[in-house]
Formats: C-alpha cells, structure tokens, sequence
DNA sequence: TAAAATAATATCGACCATCGATATAACAGA
DNA sequence: TCTGTTATATCGATGGTCGATATTATTTTA
C-alpha cells in the first residue's frame, strides 16, 4: 500500500474540493477549513507547490479567471485528476478503516 | 493540530498494540500485520529507530525476557505512555473525521 | 489619510517520518 | 549445506510539510 498515503491526504483533499468546482488557491484553503470545521489549516507553503506539481503530473489545469473583478489562477481538475482521486479515496479508506480497527475506535 | 499526526500514526500503533501486553519488536510488526488484516507492514527500518526514540522519551521501558528459550528485548507502556496514548488517539479520530466529512466518506 | 491587516501567489531551506539497503546472528527445514 | 525465517540494528536517501520570507493589491481600522 502507498506509504505517502497519509502524509499526502492533501492530495486527496485538494482534489476533492475541485471534483465539483473550480477554485483558486487561497480559496482552497479557506473551503478546507470550512468543510473540516477548523481542523484542517492548510498552510500556503504547502499549497501551492503541490498545486504547481499536481498540475505538472496532469491530474490538474491551471486557467486566469476573475473573482471580484480580480485575476486569479482558477484550478481544474483533470480526468486523470478524477481517477487519482477514487484511487487514492479507496486506499484512504482501507487505511483508515485498520487504523480504526487496531484502535477499535468509531467515527459518529 | 499536531502536523505529525498523519505520518506519526506508527507510534499512536506501537502504543496501543502496548496497551494490554509487553511484546518485543519483531512481534509488534507481526501483530500488526494480522489486527490490520494486511494492511499494514511496518518496515524494521522504522519499527526499531521508533521503539528506541519512545524508550528514550519515556513513553516506553524495555527489559530483557525469553520467548521460547530466546532472548528477547520486551517493550512495556509507561504511564506517560497511556497517557500520550489517549491523547494522540483523540487527535487521530479529529483528524479522521475531518476526512471523512469532507471526502464524504463512511467507515462501517 | 496613514497604518495595519488581509488576500493572493510564490519560493526555499529545514525538519522529520519512513523506507530500502545492508549487516549480523541464531535457528529451522529442505 | 544452503536457504529461509526470526530478530535486532543502523544509515543514507526520499519526500511531504512547515516556517520564513517576499511581493502586490485591496480592505479595514485608528
């Protein structure tokens, strides 16, 4: 099993957000932290060099779009970016899923 | 929240495998393996450097036993062990949650 | 109105967890 | 005898993430 699989949840989380719209990319983090209720900070460091590699890799597409009147980098996502996805939420699953189990923990 | 959460997931693991019984390395890896239905392989590489940094950071205490006739190095959780113990499985069903919401995702 | 805070994008060095490779020794089974 | 497994151990490399820093534009506050 993919041994950056928990490191790189980010990954996954990102293309999650784009599966249903475009966004730019502060207002990914903004909407991570909104759907996560504050537990999740993703800090800018981080994002936008994975970002700029996602799109590298083919699973993103970058395009100038406006918000407000103002130029923004809007993000898409790709249909290797939506396969990527499932992959990587069937292998979060079966991660988290043992860690519950060895833990006997429950989620709600 | 605590960044290392998702990669330090192995030693929140070690721990609980801890909880109940004193085992030696090499059994936690095998123990592992069979509560996680293979799903986890802890590598040696990780498995060794991470009992000797929890030993030195007080979360642990080793002390030499037999299994079989053979000399093996036991691990025992300390109380501060327990305690770290709670505190990073608290932490981890925050974080799991927070996935699972924003994948929309469901663990039986 | 000037100053401070926030939004937005970007890069880079450092840190840290993990891995693969490698090593060694004891013992089991073929 | 040789191969495979058990068991412990170390080390260099990799890779994801962070904090710091930078820049520009806009908004809020004093």
């Amino acid at each position: 099993m993919d041994k950056s699989l928990l490191s790189g949840s980010n990954t996954m989380l990102l293309l999650q957000l784009l599966k249903d719209q475009d966004m730019y990319g502060y207002q990914m983090i903004e909407e991570l932290r909104k759907r996560s209720q504050d537990v999740f900070e993703m800090k800018v460091g981080t994002l936008y060099p994975l970002l700029h590699s996602l799109e590298k890799s083919g699973l993103l597409q970058s395009y100038e779009g406006e918000a407000a009147g103002k130029k923004r980098i809007y993000y898409q996502i790709t249909k290797d970016g939506r396969q990527e996805l499932e992959r990587k939420k069937g292998e979060w699953a079966e991660y988290a899923g043992a860690v519950m189990h060895v833990m006997q923990l429950q989620i709600d």
